[in-house]
DNA sequence: GGTAAAGTTGACCATTCGGTCAATTGGGGT
DNA sequence: ACCCCAATTGACCGAATGGTCAACTTTACC
């Protein structure tokens, strides 16, 4: 199969083109990595053929190698593209200020995320499923790190108060699983709830339902809403 | 790549031995089945090698189609059985009693599952990760039907002020994201948590965390009996 | 112990697919 | 016009892999 996990010291990441002149090969560099996203997304990656997605970017194959040495190293671009935007939308709790209402901030563009970038997230997850051959250390780096750091936080909420005791890394597993969820597992629930416009319908009642339920979940509701400084 | 989504009638599920003789044969094939659901769900279909398979299972890559006609066909044989063992596990909401002891229940049964299967679960979630070619049918139909089913129960709970007003489908998906985030995503859990024994330490507070989170998001607390219809 | 069917095995085939390459086109600079 | 280099293209190659097969061994039964 071809393990994937080998990573040569990653000298130039740039392949060959984007040179001084060529400002269409950048373009087109682009077109790739949308089309492959989505085919990866849809196959994985040894379902994925190069052709496909050559096909999806409306060029000829030869053409792919001529931007991407190999398949893999495509792959790498891609996925480390995808985890860029969860690390970055994985993003900022406000930590001051009130709890209930950065959460509500939190899962809601979580879901949002989910919601316009759903192939990302199912790449994302399939490359964890497998064993995260590629990203294993980000994860046990940046966002180890990212937890650990939130985590304090909320155990400081927790002490004023303000939050159910739950372990925070608990805590983060279930927000992001609730969230990943509508993405990855959308035909499931496509085939569950049978509704036509899955974008809409679905997202619009997830988002308060399910703010709603991890709030109350995580029991962060002030039910005394002395401090209503938030809307 | 090859759709797998095509499905010959099904004539046969016998695709040669367990004749009248063979009862060293049975043996052979569920030593198969279960190398093969490994290897499926580390590499997916299209990663997975028969012959890493025969491997696995300790015989040569000939032997493996002499059990089975075809890799789709083991595989399709793989994802069925796995699919059963779901739709079981799933199985039954104590409908009658005390609500919050039902989904304490319930949440708890989920995670053992996630526990003791995670294979199984993973493979589960690659296949409806990539659009559920196969089991599609049996989401739309038995899943659906028993989401719409105990669905009702849940209605006829909020009715009496049991639970909170969260539409039932989406609390099942809740469920079910935070359930499985725990088999599915062990690979990103452990890189975070950095523990060492995943099984034990993990699945032994998340267990406690987890349901009480999820009591408290539904809303089945049965202390104050206030009908917390939100805003 | 003989026989027929179940089961085993490794050599072998055909195809698919990642990757190469030489030939060609296109465009900007002078 | 000419040059140079980015970019394009399709024919082609070798390795890998799903699947076949014929020869061989074991088991069950008389």
């Amino acid at each position: 199969m071809e393990t994937l996990q080998d990573q040569p010291p990653l000298e130039q990441r740039e392949t060959r083109a984007t040179g001084s002149v060529g400002g269409i090969g950048e373009r087109q560099r682009e077109r790739i990595i949308r089309a492959a996203t989505g085919v990866f997304s849809r196959k994985g990656y040894d379902g994925a053929r190069v052709e496909e997605i050559a096909r999806e970017a409306g060029l000829p194959k030869g053409n792919v190698f001529y931007y991407f040495k190999t398949k893999k190293d495509l792959y790498r671009i891609v996925i480390e593209q995808v985890l860029d935007l969860w690390l970055e939308a994985l993003g900022d709790i406000a930590v001051d200020g009130n709890p209930e209402e950065a959460i509500r901030q939190y899962v809601s563009r979580k879901l949002s995320l989910s919601r316009h970038y759903p192939e990302a997230s199912r790449l994302f997850a399939m490359e964890i499923i497998s064993g995260a051959p590629l990203i294993g250390a980000h994860l046990s780096g940046q966002l180890r790190n990212w937890v650990k750091e939130k985590g304090n936080v909320f155990r400081r909420w927790q002490q004023e108060g303000q939050m159910a005791k739950i372990d925070p890394a608990h805590a983060f597993f279930m927000i992001w699983a609730v969230t990943q969820t509508y993405a990855d597992f959308e035909t499931q629930i496509q085939a569950v709830t049978a509704v036509e416009d899955y974008d809409t319908e679905i997202y619009e009642t997830a988002t308060t339902e399910v703010v709603e339920a991890l709030v109350r979940g995580l029991g962060l509701k002030n039910e005394v809403s002395e401090t209503d400084d938030s809307s």
